[in-house]
DNA sequence: AAAAAATATCACCAGTAGGTGATATTTCGC
DNA sequence: GCGAAATATCACCTACTGGTGATATTTTTT
């Protein structure tokens, strides 16, 4: 019927092309519909199916051009290689360790708040260990500490006495956390993470800053 | 076949039972392999198919004894009321705030990282928002914060200078998010989370308690 | 003993997942 | 123009999911 009646029209109108040769923009919108996928309904919805109904393209597309899920991660870690020196700003006091830790926690805490993707990515490696979360936290965790001793390496060095990178682990990790707490359920340890609360995070983390690090006096 | 050849045996041997009726052992069977489930393979995991076959009975008893999975969550939850204070020893000190907080966190860490359960709730609650996890939550961080009242209760006051609130959700959050890196990487922050690296958290965390609550002096 | 209620299981449904072979269409090299 | 290679889609497979109606078995009540 079909056939019949592009046959039957043929002659009235254009070829009319059953789908367009556009590898490469094929590629670009399967990416982008990965990374939209992951970002927006989290890992367990991240699979072939969903990628494709939202690139608007066969399946199959995926296999052939990023050899399945795990080439579409590598892909989307490539991607995230440089995320956070893309949204934050790189002006940082260099006056005084503490001081530029507590910004550096700051700026962190901004830029994983508002990516989606980077925060999913996050839960994912918390949840499953497989192939495609390994390397995805290998790139993700390379781009953090390369963004982390960028800053830090302008800044006036810790006291020796401290155990300055078990501390930093700690602070980041209870930033990292609290984000994601505020993203799921909006509070954590019974304090709420609206803008006051986090206006008191942020002044609880500069001041465990400066009395880690000393240099309590300005 | 099946029914002529018992039909044919009943003489010579008992009726021999198709099932046995024990309800009560049912739904205990059930609730336990719910948690096995959820501590061993994760929410993504955790659903009636994979409960019932743990279980070793039909999926329908889930739905008749429980009413469905979430139910049978708040069953969970309700065994999970007062899971910390069942693992973790009460002798905390009570001479100093900075060292009961530190104590305190330092029995949290554990009882967190020996309890699978209680880790892939925390996982699920990031990961996703559904009437389950917010009956888990709930539960979850009612007992927390019943256990840490209870244990901060005897404790001298800490400076009224301090956003001690604020300052203790960092700390948990941030022991949290350790122990949870240290079960899927293994590490956090290009810190191993060795045994080695659990010690320095556990000074750092206790240097940091003792700096921001004062009493730095012994 | 017969009827009623409780208990447990089975068989099946629709929906979706990942994955693949066959096929249609388009472009390029000759 | 013609065949080969690249491109894109379709149709189908198996496996598993949550969910439910029908049925078989056991116990209790009458």
């Amino acid at each position: 019927m079909e056939e019949a009646f592009r046959a039957g029209m043929a002659k009235m109108t254009k070829p009319e092309k059953a789908w367009i040769r556009d590898r490469e923009g094929k590629e670009q919108a399967i990416l982008k519909a990965a990374m939209t996928v992951l970002a927006e309904r989290g890992f367990s919805k991240f699979g072939v199916n969903a990628v494709a109904k939202g690139a608007g393209c066969d399946k199959q597309l995926i296999y052939r051009y990023f050899g399945g899920l795990e080439g579409l991660a590598d892909k989307i870690g490539e991607e995230l290689a440089d995320w956070i020196g893309r949204e934050v700003s790189p002006d940082t006091r260099t006056d005084s360790y503490a001081e530029t830790v507590a910004d550096l926690l700051g700026k962190f805490s901004e830029a994983l708040l508002a990516n989606d993707l980077v925060r999913q990515i996050v839960i994912w490696e918390l949840a499953e260990s497989t192939p495609i979360t390994v390397r995805l936290s290998a790139a993700r965790s390379r781009a953090l500490s390369d963004w982390i001793s960028r800053t830090l390496k302008t800044a006036p060095s810790p006291s020796p006495r401290v155990d300055a990178p078990a501390i930093n682990a700690i602070l980041i990790a209870g930033v990292q956390h609290l984000v994601l707490a505020e993203r799921s359920s909006g509070s954590f340890a019974g304090l709420d993470l609206d803008e006051a609360g986090r206006r008191r995070v942020r002044a609880a983390i500069r001041a465990l800053c400066r009395s880690a690090y000393g240099e309590g006096e300005i």
